[in-house]
Parts: structure tokens; C-alpha cells; sequence
DNA sequence: TAAAAAGGTAAACCAGGTTGTCTATCGATG
DNA sequence: CATCGATAGACAACCTGGTTTACCTTTTTA
């Protein structure tokens, strides 16, 4: 990092910012819609608890976090309305986790409003600039997994 | 975000698991090279000190956080070696934060890796196609500053 | 010169991560 | 069929890094 930033420190940043933008567009919108108390971390978690429903400890594992930070974000989902916890009828052990309508709404909505933006960027670049720049991601990044051990890995 | 994961949903992913595995890689290296206790959190606020120094309301300015976090991270940056304060002949209210001899090295060395990185990318993707991208990003996100409030934004 | 603005610090709180320990249950194996 | 290792979940303690509120000191300004 110089002082003037040079192209290798600019790439990065420029990522982030995309992501960034994208993610604060999106939110902004849900909280116009009803959603204000959703956070990012929220979709991701609610993703990985997957349309059949899944264990705190499944759900930790498919974000890369302990099962206990899991659980503390599902407790936080469940207070939220977006997800619930039933017995599991296979494990006594285990309770599923599992979305609650509007959970499953808050996600389709989500959906629908990326398509949404991700459009107005092919309106602006070109689909053949948006289409590459996913292509050339895709090509460099190991895969593109939703991590969610954020919070510990940035600072 | 649909169960298939449709385009929409994909871009913002693949900006953050670019941004991600850039990050990763320069803190695996950094941390070889007698940096492990280094968090990608430092480097941004370090870069905020400035090679003027700063005190720690205006990097919480910079950074987009109230100056209480700011103070925190100096503390942080202090701690680790990266950072000192020093009275500020000017303003005896305030103390300024400058960057220590490490702190600088770390800068300087994370801008030799970041360029390696970027050099990588375009010998695999073609350098007409990073520059694309970055262009493109460039377009399409308000100012690529670096916000520092992540961990309060995600969560 | 008094009031407003700004720097720094501290305390209380929250979110979300960690590790470690404990109990209950599951499943495989002798 | 009993036992034992692995696993789910809960709980506690702790860390980091945000927040807000409050207060003191110093500077700026009206």
C-alpha cells in the first residue's frame, strides 16, 4: 500500500465496494418493504439452512463457524420471525432448524431484487462486461462459498 | 435468492469471494513473513492514519466510525507495534496517531503483494480483462472508500 | 469573554465470533 | 444387547469491535 494507491491495492477494494453496494441497495430496499431488522448475515444464514431444514451444527458447518456462533445466529433469526426450531423427528438429539414463511419470503424477495440489480448493471456495462467480470471471478476464486466467519476474519 | 442460486444472487458472491481470497492469500503471506498477528481490519486503518498521521477522530471520520472505535482500534494498532501516539503540538486536546516504522513496513510490503496478486490475475485472465474489470466497478460503485463499519454492517 | 464545537476517555451495551465443558442421544461394534 | 466413540445442543467465559451516552478538557468562534 503506497500512499497513492497503485492498481494492486485498488482491485480489492473495488470488490468489496461492488459487493458492498449491491448488499446496502438490497437492504435498503427490504427495509423499505417490510424488512428493516434484516441484516446480510441473515440471508446467508437463512441459505444455509436450505428449503428441508437443517441442524445448528449442519447450518455452522455450511458457514464455516462453530456450532454455537451458529446457534447464537439462529436464535437471532428466530426472534427476527425468520426461522423456527422443531424437533427433529429423526434425532432426538437434534432440533431443526427450519424457515418460517417469512423467511421464505424474505429470501425470494431477495432474489428478485439481485435479479434486479444485477440487470441494471448489464443496462450500464453490458450483459457481455457483466457476463465476464462473473466469468473471470469465477475463474479466480476457489468457490465462491458463502464463508460467514466474517466478523473473525476481518478483524 | 432462489434455491439454484440464480445469476442474481451469484455476482455479489463472487465480488466478495474475490475480495475474500485477495485478502486471504496477502494475510497468509504477511503472516509468514513475521506479520501473524496482522488482521485485514489493520491495513485499512493504518492506511486511514495517513503518512501525516491523524488523530483518532478524524481516522474514525475516514473510516466511517464513531471515534470511541476508532480509539479502539488504534489501541489495537498500538499494541501490535503498528502504531504510536504522540502529543500533537497543535492541539493539546488531541493526540496524534502515526504510523511506526513496523507500520509502515507493513503497508508498504501489503502494496508489493497486492501488486503480485493483481499480476497474477492478469496473466491468467489477460490484463485487458482485469482492467475491464476494474473499470467496470469503477462505474458502477458510489467511491470505492474504505468504510471500516463492517463488522456492525454485516451482523 | 462566554458559548459552542471538537478531542479524548470511560462505561454500559450488543452482535457475533471463539474455546471449553457438560449431557443426551445415536450408531457401530464386540 | 451392552458399551463406547462421535455428535447435537446448551451453557459459560472470553475476545473483538461496533454502538450510545456521558463527561472533561481545550480550542474556536460569535
Amino acid at each position: 500500500m503506497t500512499e497513492t494507491d497503485g492498481y494492486g491495492f485498488e482491485l480489492p477494494l473495488l470488490l468489496f465496494a461492488g459487493f458492498r453496494s449491491i448488499i446496502d441497495e438490497l437492504h435498503a430496499e427490504l427495509a423499505r418493504e417490510g424488512h428493516p431488522q434484516a441484516r446480510p448475515a441473515h440471508g446467508f444464514a437463512l441459505q444455509a439452512v436450505g428449503p428441508q431444514g437443517a441442524t445448528a451444527s449442519e447450518i455452522g458447518r455450511r458457514l464455516g463457524i462453530s456450532k454455537q456462533a451458529a446457534g447464537k445466529t439462529v436464535d437471532r433469526l428466530e426472534a427476527l420471525g425468520y426461522a423456527a426450531r422443531v424437533p427433529d423427528p429423526r434425532d432426538a438429539r437434534g432440533r431443526l432448524v427450519v424457515r418460517t414463511a417469512r423467511g421464505t419470503e424474505l429470501l425470494a424477495r431477495s432474489a428478485e431484487l439481485f435479479e434486479q440489480v444485477r440487470a441494471r448493471w448489464a443496462a450500464e456495462l453490458g450483459a457481455d462486461r457483466v457476463r465476464a467480470m462473473e466469468q473471470d471471478l469465477r475463474a479466480m476464486v476457489p468457490s465462491p462459498l458463502f464463508r460467514l466467519d466474517v466478523s473473525g476474519w476481518l478483524g
